[in-house]
DNA sequence: GAAAAAAGTGAACATCTGTTCAAAAAAGAC
DNA sequence: GTCTTTTTTGAACAGATGTTCACTTTTTTC
């Protein structure tokens, strides 16, 4: 695909390329022009075009300044490769609306390791997974839903509070088993409405 | 130093954070400004020139659109926030350059996270180090580094294997320590050539 | 060599962008 | 409360930037 092109127009496309690596943004017409010797930006709003037509180049939005990227350069704007999820240090009520006063801040996270559901990230205080090797600190990667299985590592709210716990489902209540030997599972009425799930955990980050 | 930061203008500076992340270039003033909801351009125009005094953002050449980036992410101009990271399955003789056979792909992460040095992931195979909560399958975020302190996550080459260990240094030897009450310590001469640390663990990622 | 395509020029124009200024509103400090 | 700092607005301006046009030069193709 790239063998269609002349030699000039790989001259520009590796000009815009070095120019984004060393400045962190692309260049202008006429700066790209300046770059290649050129005396106008009318040659190379051309050539732009023709680049564009062949597929390698595309611009975000037609009329905006430096919007040019090259097509699968790894600098190129990669929506969807990763996605930037918040940090919430306590889940408080009103939730999923995720409080922003409780933000701790946020991280990029791979798309392809946390899925496209809509995430946060939590921060686990108190030892009471720690039989699932689940610390104080670390971050679990949380899936907003209300939908969950028996055994699954859940997130509720319990009076206004929230809870790392292990579902389970029995006949007229639910039980909460926290993951550490010298705590006491929590049982919940069918009809209890303090009582809500957040999400459940899919993932885990810790940090040394 | 981000603590003398207004709370404004830390918004403001996500936002740039975040333009740059989605499309590959800074944002211009009244792009940012219409982000945040504001009304003219001048205002940012004011907030920018106290971010920059304040040493947070840095701009290429006065004049330019565009030019504006953050500093803490200068490091990998054009790079966003995220770096690509390879996951290794099993550790191999030749190390530290990462034989590609052994290759199962690569994640990106937060830069914020794991920092700018050389690291790979490790995926764990088998529970010696069930009692520091990491577990089989677990991914293991590796700093290639040959120095290491007492109580240091290493992995370390012993006899064309890896494993992975908890690292103490005695008088006359080295103690690797595994992290599992059923195994016993492996202790190491001072001058085994059989014998080479890796890196050490500096943060670990799990899937459910 | 003739024809066609590609590359380049120079000028003009509309819009975008950064910048400045005066003033007002909002938020904190005291 | 008063005072100061921060934040926001609106307008205006200069220069930067993308775009178009007519035309010339160079290169390629037949």
């Amino acid at each position: 695909m790239d063998k269609d092109l002349t030699f000039k127009q790989r001259q520009v496309l590796e000009a815009i390329r070095r120019f984004q690596q060393e400045n962190g943004y692309p260049p202008t017409m006429r700066e790209l022009a300046e770059l290649l010797g050129m005396a106008s930006a009318a040659g190379i709003h051309k050539m732009l075009l023709s680049l564009q037509e062949k597929g390698v180049l595309r611009r975000r939005e037609g009329g905006k300044s430096r919007s040019y990227h090259i097509v699968g350069d790894e600098a190129a704007p990669g929506r969807g490769r990763t996605r930037p999820c918040p940090i919430i240090g306590n889940v408080v009520a009103g939730m999923p609306e995720l409080a922003v006063e409780e933000r701790e801040g946020e991280l990029y996270l791979d798309s392809d390791w946390v899925g496209q559901e809509d995430i946060f990230l939590l921060r686990v205080r108190g030892h009471s997974m720690i039989d699932a090797d689940i610390r104080d600190g670390d971050l679990l990667v949380v899936q907003l839903t209300q939908t969950c299985r028996n055994g699954d590592i859940i997130i509720a709210m319990l009076d206004e509070e929230a809870t790392v716990k292990r579902f389970y489902r029995e006949k007229e209540r639910i039980r909460l088993q926290p993951e550490n030997q010298t705590m006491q599972p929590i049982y919940i009425p069918g009809d209890d409405p303090g009582f809500r799930i957040i999400g459940k955990v899919k993932g885990l980050l810790r940090k040394y």
